[in-house]
DNA sequence: TTTAAATTTTAGATAAGACTAAAAATTTAT
DNA sequence: ATAAATTTTTAGTCTTATCTAAAATTTAAA
């Protein structure tokens, strides 16, 4: 059995490695983990035992495939959870983060399938974030950056960037919500704001707000 | 902030106290927490620290309101999330338990709060429990064996007392499930056996099925 | 390339929760 | 009422996860 705390390290070492098979250092993980090195280097050592990481002493760490695994699985969990907080629940997308690091550790693979099945097999949580499939297959990310999105081009909003609750707040007044349908009339090239339509209004957005949002072409 | 062993000794004092007031003896906490003696004092003396127990050597423990309002809130929870389970993940009655010990240590009051109105205020578990309120206040429960109806009387099914696979696949059946209106036909004084109605078929049930089936009047 | 700085590991402590074995207190039985 | 049995507590050990302080190693700089 993995204890919750292994679980988030793995997390953490997931996040961290990025691009695939990149080694990890002792304090990169302490840091995110907020946690002292020594105690890095001591829950690096139970994961090495346990075949969840390969470790070589001062040279950091990488995930096995066990460990990938194991990571990927924490983080499908996360993720459903998120979204059944925000669909089910009316959570906002700042709220959820919190209650899913608890949810996204309960052991039941049942449960996990049939919250999957009740969301109707999601495929991003409400950040815009892909969400793995049960073995561990990510479905390709296809969020960008709303400033990327040419003029005429029509996205829908998958997420934020930044979720303090003013920005949100921002967004719930201008009715940009998960799933807003968003079509960009005009780019000015020198300040980098745009003219956007939502619903039929337009809404013109500064650069801070085009580069805080994420959207999916389709 | 109270771990989930202490949460576990809470609700476990909490259940064996039954009627208000009553003293629970040591080994009675270490025989339900499935640990030894030794180790429920261990924790009888943190949970004294903490104000969540009156506690005298070898007199065994009382919960004070503060400890009472904390198990009947890790028992609100825990049936909650059995509600979800069974009405909104196709949980069976007897899949739930496990999961729901697990969910009912989450701390976010908002999820609680909000997981209750998506299930629309429910009173009853799928056991036919009742579920306390956010303030710890306890409907009163309704549930009676099925045995205890009489003749002509209608009633809701509500609960299963044994939980065994078999049973609940001759509940199924039979068509007898949570919230299914049974009216009783007749009874047999000789080996307490039933005739019930159950949406226009009638069905003869033995003495061990009308006393492992929970039901409530009206 | 040798010293200085930063990183990483080890050693030794602490707190929570559990255990065993033994001592103390309470009950029960004779 | 006293011995025997049972219950409860204490004392000491273990594991997990954390910490501080010090030692070892690696990296960077002069």
């Amino acid at each position: 059995m993995v204890t919750f705390s292994a679980e988030n390290y793995l997390k953490a070492i997931y996040h961290l490695a990025k691009q695939e098979n990149a080694s990890v250092s002792t304090n990169a993980i302490a840091q995110k983990m907020r946690t002292k090195a020594s105690s890095a280097t001591d829950m690096i050592k139970k994961l090495s035992d346990k075949g969840h990481v390969e470790y070589q002493k001062y040279k950091g760490v990488k995930l096995t495939e066990k460990g990938r695994l194991a990571a990927v699985s924490v983080i499908r969990k996360h993720r459903l959870w998120e979204v059944f907080l925000v669909k089910k629940l009316n959570f906002s997308w700042d709220e959820v983060h919190e209650v899913a690091e608890q949810l996204e550790h309960i052991k039941s693979d049942k449960l996990t399938r049939q919250l999957d099945a009740f969301l109707e097999y999601p495929k991003e949580d409400p950040h815009g974030d892909s969400i793995p499939d049960a073995d561990g297959n990510f479905h390709p990310t296809k969020k960008i950056l709303l400033a990327q999105i040419n003029k005429n081009q029509s996205c829908i909003c998958v997420g934020v960037k930044d979720s303090t609750t003013n920005f949100l707040q921002y967004l719930d007044k201008h009715n940009i919500a998960l799933g807003t349908k968003i079509k960009v009339i005009s780019k000015e090239s020198f300040d980098e704001s745009m003219t956007l339509k939502i619903n039929k209004t337009e809404l013109a957005i500064s650069k801070e707000v085009a580069h805080n949002l994420f959207v999916k072409i389709n």
